[in-house]
DNA sequence: CTGGGAAACGAAAACGATTAATACCATAGA
DNA sequence: TCTATGGTATTAATCGTTTTCGTTTCCCAG
């Protein structure tokens, strides 16, 4: 291995040049300096990150945290789509993302205590329980972070507009002719509360006046507690003609649970997704849906966690970014018959 | 942050005795080391990784490449799910996943001088072009590595019974009265030349003439391409009743461009998958495909790791594991009209 | 020619851990 | 009583960097 002292004995310099004129730090001549860098290219010379990361306390490494509750989160496209996203903007600035654990050689420790063991610069949490104590641990230290669809207090997060995606998906159902519009949530935490804020705010606006059988719990991801849900639904003396889901992937549940009882979508039942994965667009018919920008997401929450980094210490007030969300009518939203 | 020095200062000894004893390592005595072990519990000490990666040269992490053309490893279902597999195995022996990228510290550089310039342990090779110079490169070095689909020269791989898979898909379908069977296959590189071993073994047995006009190439997860190759099967004179398609995604490609040509699936042209990715299960018409076991693919990939990591330096030849296919009736084969 | 100051360079102390070599000190055997 | 033995504990070197601070060199003004 090339290492800096090699470098200076070729060099006939001492080591603390060479470090300085590696890294253009002004106390070396330039044209010694040119030479030491010449040298260090030549003989393929690399920076041990894990000496660098001892002397400097940064790492340039990442944690993300990405889990649901069946430790799945990498299996949650809309997630990954936003970690694509977040890992991009991360790479160009030159970090390395990690995908933490809890077992450290063998022994189980607490998020926090995977942060300072890997000497993580910065922590990225998506999908996940909020309200975990060890989260809670995570954030009240001073750790820069940055998370999806939940805020911190004094952390930067990222969302979409959630209000907005519901309110247009209910104006939309309401456009093709629905008056009886269900909504099947996810669980009452996290982003919940502002897509029903949205749901209500638009049945307002339309003078429907809100039923209180016409909103029933769900789990995002959940295919079969969202079966049950629209089964729920459908037993109504007076169901829904439009069901709006949880998420697009629940909205699986929401589809069999309706051709079994017999059932059309959208012909009998209209639904609408929420999310916008990719391959939606494949199947048919192609699934209304509110689309969030995964992407933009992703990349938002570099950019906030970068910023983060680089005010370590200074106590900078956590922002929150609303992202845009766009309508996809899509085929499953029919006039009611 | 508590260090071995402040343990040391607490209990009276040597650093040294201190590290021993967290260790459990001979050299200190029972007593003694019990006390040490309870002030560290106490303190909340955490090793240092960075301190330790240094002094050891080994880092605990471990190096994935989930890559492919479009850069978008982490959005193909299968690999992530291949990943997630792998990931747990790996993170009950205490290792972190990283992602390696191509970026250190805003300057590019490649694969095999991430891994040194981290440290890492070992490599996870996956959804990529196994024949990019780096990568070649990456597999000459004496790093322990694994590969999903591909062997490199004197390293781990684990693969699906690729010959058997496609074989069993044709058998079915000859099974439900097709003798006019197509296939799309991937890119002609990696796992395609088994795939169409498998092909070619059922039709020889079937007693069926391959025709050359019957396969042709598009790529994997490439729904652009997968459509043009079906419309090209389609405008044949004498087009196949059931076409194979490169992947579950991919055929999603197929299908579209079946049903724009007036098509339905599987009364007028039956189709056939690879992968067995999870969503399929619920759209309708099930799709007929091959199933591969990607979590025991990663479990399995995680495994053999450890034993490279084990055996560092050692000669260990590299050993080929291949795991079983299920084929998954599903509901896109009907007999041909 | 000298004194002063800036620029170039080097020595050395960290960072936090591991580990070989060594010192210490009982006890046991001769 | 002296020496070998074996177990405990410490000393010190080391991993590869970064960074402070002191020293040297050199140039130019006085």
């Amino acid at each position: 291995m090339v290492t800096l002292k090699e470098i200076a004995r070729q060099c006939g310099v001492s080591v603390a040049s060479v470090s300085k004129a590696i890294n253009h730090m002004p106390g070396v001549g330039a044209q010694t300096a040119q030479r030491i860098r010449d040298t260090a290219r030549a003989l393929g010379y690399l920076p041990n990150a894990a000496a660098q990361a001892l002397k400097t306390n940064r790492s340039f490494n990442i944690g993300v945290l990405l889990e649901d509750d069946d430790n799945h989160g990498l299996l949650h496209q809309f997630f990954v789509s936003v970690l694509d996203g977040f890992r991009v903007v991360m790479e160009e600035q030159g970090y390395d993302l990690m995908l933490m654990n809890r077992t450290v050689g063998k022994r189980t420790i607490s998020y926090l205590e995977h942060c300072r063991h890997s000497n993580l610069d910065g922590v990225f949490v998506a999908c996940i329980d909020f309200s975990d104590p060890e989260l809670l641990e995570l954030a009240n230290a001073n750790v820069p972070l940055v998370s999806i669809d939940h805020t911190y207090e004094g952390h930067h997060s990222v969302y979409s507009d959630n209000v907005d995606g519901v309110y247009q998906a209910v104006l939309y159902a309401h456009e093709r002719g629905h008056r009886r519009i269900a909504y099947i949530s996810g669980a009452p935490a996290g982003v919940t509360s502002k897509r029903l804020e949205g749901y209500h705010k638009a049945l307002s606006e339309l003078g429907i006046a809100p039923r209180a059988d016409y909103h029933v719990y769900s789990r995002y991801r959940d295919i079969h507690r969202t079966y049950a849900a629209t089964q729920q639904l459908l037993a109504l003396k007076e169901p829904p003609t439009c069901i709006l889901m949880p998420d697009d992937y629940a909205s699986h549940g929401g589809q069999l649970a309706i051709q079994n009882a017999g059932l059309r979508v959208p012909q009998d039942i209209s639904i609408i997704g929420f999310d916008g994965l990719e391959y939606f667009k494949f199947i048919s018919p192609r699934l209304s849906t509110v689309a969030q920008n995964a992407t933009a997401i992703g990349e938002q929450a570099a950019r906030l966690l970068l910023l983060a980094i680089e005010n370590r210490g200074k106590d900078i007030p956590g922002q929150s970014v609303k992202l845009p969300v766009m309508f996809i009518k899509g085929e499953t939203v029919a006039p009611p018959n």
